[in-house]
DNA sequence: GACCAGAAGAATGTCGACAATATAACGATT
DNA sequence: AATCGTTATATTGTCGACATTCTTCTGGTC
């Protein structure tokens, strides 16, 4: 009975000081398949709006009706589906009515991983900086190579994402992955197609510097104007040098749709 | 055609200008189902740590046990249950090595809603404060009359959340109402059982005096500290005047725990 | 011509049954 | 005595089929 307790125990505190292996957890196919959804609705292969038929997805899959229907329900509660009773399936739309609530969480969320970075100590905050540094990589050539605005929307949002992983909170991790591939979602519903602005350098710059140097309010700042224009360029309020494309690009690398 | 179209477009943005109506949705039976859980779960019925075993709880629920995976991976996507592959389902459990995480999201949360009330006009920050100080009531009240401290928590719970529902973000929402079964789910996990301070008016009240004067970040700061103060106290760091009672108390409000 | 009512079709909602897997108990072995 | 291997039980994972519901099409009426 102790092994049982000592496994009991594990479960509920996790490993007691320091984990000799990771505990190994083989994803359920309702992992696989969410996966697979939300890859699909992210690269634009589930249109916003568009109905999800479930026979036909399934057998796509390879698998039947009942674990997709499964693995829809986590999707309906990330907000990424929407289910009808009796008339099923739809990718969710993030119409403009939506896009500053949507942007203001996205402020709580990663303005507090911006602050949290910032505020470690310095060593600390150095070595994930570093890390948040190669994502940059990505976005300056998706720049430099005029690439199609959706390569560009790729690396920003990867770069986002990494703010909030950087912080190391999983439960702020799972909501920022949510938020994003809504963000995904509104900049595909809207009529102009993907839009990125051109001096997302400079903004992204700007922010890795303040959290370097500790100004957590500074950078959450600068965060603020940036999703503030954001949302009036998706909302048309804004005329400005910018690069647009519909782009038809498929294959999104999908940073943030790891399995847990 | 015409008409299909302003349905989708409906769908797509919402209504136009200022809806007549409240669109009429009947909630699926996986949303009546998830509610259940969710309150079992809120309720203590269904204890940390404890198997969920499928066909028991489809019985009990008077309906089979596909609707029911169905809303439990809704759960699973919340974090409030956890499927092992081949072993089912238990209820999640909060840990002491989750309770500063926890918190954090709470803070990210919590601390942006009261911002943002701080931050409206003084005519549309007091209309949505009425609404809160009817929560504060029952707070009083619950501490006057010396109930348990699981009533204790469902007032002061009731009240976090209506910070957040107060800012009309229904995205936030959500997030926050999952947040709060976890704090939960913390508590009652916790070794000592349902623990509240006393003290807790006295902080609520400077809370929402200084959303009141439009001072956020002061009230942010205010939150901060109270959280910090219920870390330390789960994690046992504090030896303090408190209310402790492993409240067997059953049938808790959640007012959280509405319908989408 | 627009609108409403009814019927046909297709998809969903739900259930029961079977196969696959993990757990627990038991005995054998070092 | 503790550990390992085996077996039995119970539960989960998956599937196919049926009842129900929504959508769409057609025809009729004002």
């Amino acid at each position: 009975m102790n092994e049982t307790q000592d496994r009991d125990a594990v479960r509920r505190n996790g490993p007691v000081s320091r984990p000799l292996v990771n505990m190994v957890r083989r994803p359920s196919t309702v992992d696989l398949i969410a996966v697979e959804l939300r890859n699909a609705i992210y690269s634009g292969t589930l249109r916003p709006g568009s109905s999800v038929r479930e026979a036909e997805v399934a057998s796509q899959l390879g698998v039947s009706r009942g674990p997709l229907r499964e693995s829809a329900q986590r999707l309906v509660q990330e907000g990424l589906l929407v289910a009808r009773p009796g008339a099923g399936l739809r990718v969710a739309t993030v119409g403009a009515d939506q896009v500053a609530e949507l942007y203001a969480a996205r402020l709580a969320i990663e303005g507090s991983a911006v602050r949290h970075l910032a505020g470690l100590e310095p060593e600390d905050r150095e070595r994930r900086l570093a890390a948040l540094r190669e994502l940059f990589a990505p976005l300056e050539a998706s720049l430099a190579d005029g690439s199609d605005a959706r390569r560009i929307g790729d690396a920003d949002l990867d770069l986002h994402f990494g703010l909030v992983e950087a912080t190391g909170n999983l439960r702020m991790t799972a909501m920022a992955s949510t938020l994003i591939v809504q963000t995904r979602l509104a900049a595909l519903s809207h009529r102009d197609g993907y839009v990125v602005r051109t001096d997302i350098l400079d903004v992204h710059r700007t922010l890795l510097g303040q959290i370097s140097d500790g100004d957590g309010l500074a950078a959450e700042q600068t965060l603020a104007g940036h999703f503030q224009q954001s949302v009036d360029r998706l909302l048309g309020r804004l005329e400005e040098p910018f690069s647009t494309v519909v782009g038809a690009a498929e294959g999104s690398h999908f940073a943030f749709n790891r399995l847990p």
